[in-house]
DNA sequence: ATGTTTATACGATTATATTCGTAAGCAATC
DNA sequence: GATTGCTTACGAATATAATCGTATAAACAT
């Protein structure tokens, strides 16, 4: 049984950030929040001291400008928040929540090419 | 563009409860609530009644014991967790959430045999 | 060496969410 | 009609999240 970690909104923003660029500074990471927010760059350092606190992330302190790097990758993340999703939204049905996905968010046939190969390949393993 | 609401953890929790029941007071919502947390009657009063003032519910209060009805349907907030997933843990990709679902929590075959037909008639809709 | 820029640390403030205690009303019962 | 039990209302306490201001130190240019 794997650790669960929680992030807040706004950390989840953050780790968003980290995981596109695998690592970054503090000044790195607020260039981008900055494109959606209107926060302060103290506001940024001081989440992100946090989510080091927490553990959400580590540091490298060698020199003066702190480099952030995520301790879990995106796919724990995914896998996470997918579970929860289908636990308290879709009454546990995965195949329910993959329906209202590709229901409501137009697909490409190159995205439904790959999930048919997908479930071949599902089909196959059993 | 319809309204975005952003129930709290514990309002998502009893909104659940609301949506199986169709509608309920808020002693039936707590019995359930209970099976699962070790909280007060007065704190899922509390927060039914929060809900009341944002608008998450309405409530008949024609008797002295009110009967709760939820404002918002289950697909309405599945479709709007599920977008706000794509786009910030999916980077905007459909087909990437449903093979993660598919691939991590494994579906039975008649899971899969409904997916399939969903995706032949999104195939012959285009 | 002095001033400017840029970094971290950290306390304080504000906002929001969660929790509970207590008061007050109503209805059934003794 | 007093007591008991269940209800809502409401204020207050606690916890957590988010925001910023200020102090301090390093790096660098003049």
């Amino acid at each position: 049984m794997s650790k669960v970690f929680k992030p807040t909104e706004s950390e989840l923003e953050i780790l968003s950030i980290l995981w596109e660029k695998q690592n970054a500074t503090v000044r790195e990471v607020h260039r981008v929040v900055q494109l959606t927010k209107d926060i302060g760059y103290t506001t940024t350092l001081k989440l992100m001291q946090i989510m080091h606190e927490k553990g959400l992330v580590t540091r490298d302190e060698s020199s003066k400008t702190h480099i952030y790097t995520p301790c879990f990758n995106k796919e724990k993340a995914q896998e996470q928040y997918i579970g929860k999703m289908i636990k308290t939204l879709f009454s546990g049905s995965t195949s329910q929540l993959v329906m209202q996905a590709l229901g409501n968010h137009n697909p490409s046939q190159h995205d439904l090419n790959e999930i048919k190969q997908l479930i071949k390949q599902l089909e196959n393993g059993k």
